[in-house]
DNA sequence: AAATAGTATAGACTATGCTTCATACTTTAT
DNA sequence: ATAAAGTATGAAGCATAGTCTATACTATTT
């Protein structure tokens, strides 16, 4: 069980950035009920695995709510199996429709920088 | 010459996103000096293919000031040609290293729908 | 001529995704 | 034991990318 200090060095996450994304309803960490003390959240393997989830998918043009489908088709209790199936299914897709476009757009790029070439 | 309805309707950018779009500096219209009575702006064939770029390019996931220089790098009188192609050349590098992300999350979302597809 | 539709401008408002701040308490290092 | 570092919480602030409202004037249609 990781400290969000251990989370953000695991991940390269900044901690106020884990933090909103556990207020966002992306995951939970837990409070260890037999330490008194202080009120520490701990977190578990899972939590990393989403967080990676959650940089990569980001980063692909992602959001977070988008990200939060995926996340609930995939760990969420009170969904279906053919719901999940079919909320990861569109995922794919929409990640063949970015694809296309940015295949298109550098298709285009590479048409401006061809005529910069010739041109001036 | 048309006006900003026109441009609208070519290109299926709303009028208030367009004129959004002129303010951040993408691109401008003319006032026509010969006509008084109004002064309304238009637009020249140019800013149709601005604008495809600007639809293009941010459902691929980039920021308008990413396309500010790519538009500068077209467009961009003030800019010398070696400057045009390293700004494009970063561009297309940038729009492969999308691709390969998309790749990857794609992995790992047909991973997890193998996952739910054998488990539950 | 009057109603309808289009254009311009400024400013307020919204949503997303953080980031920073203030406060307070806990734990660790020296 | 005292300072430094870590954790929790709520609230404010910020950047990006719009979206909407109000006001006012212009143009077109009937």
């Amino acid at each position: 069980m990781k400290l969000i200090n251990q989370l953000s060095k695991e991940t390269g996450i900044p901690i106020p950035t884990i933090r909103f994304y556990e207020k966002s309803g992306l995951f939970t960490g837990k409070k260890k009920e037999d330490v008194k003390s202080n009120n520490y959240t701990y977190y578990d393997e899972e939590v990393i695995k989403k967080l990676s989830l959650i940089r990569d998918a980001k980063s692909a043009g992602f959001t977070l709510s988008e990200i939060k489908e995926i996340i609930d088709a995939w760990y969420g209790k009170q969904i279906s199996k053919p719901e999940k199936l079919e909320i990861l299914s569109r995922k794919l897709v929409q990640i063949e429709t970015k694809i296309k476009e940015l295949k298109e757009v550098k298709i285009q790029i590479a048409f401006l920088k061809n005529e910069v070439e010739k041109c001036n």
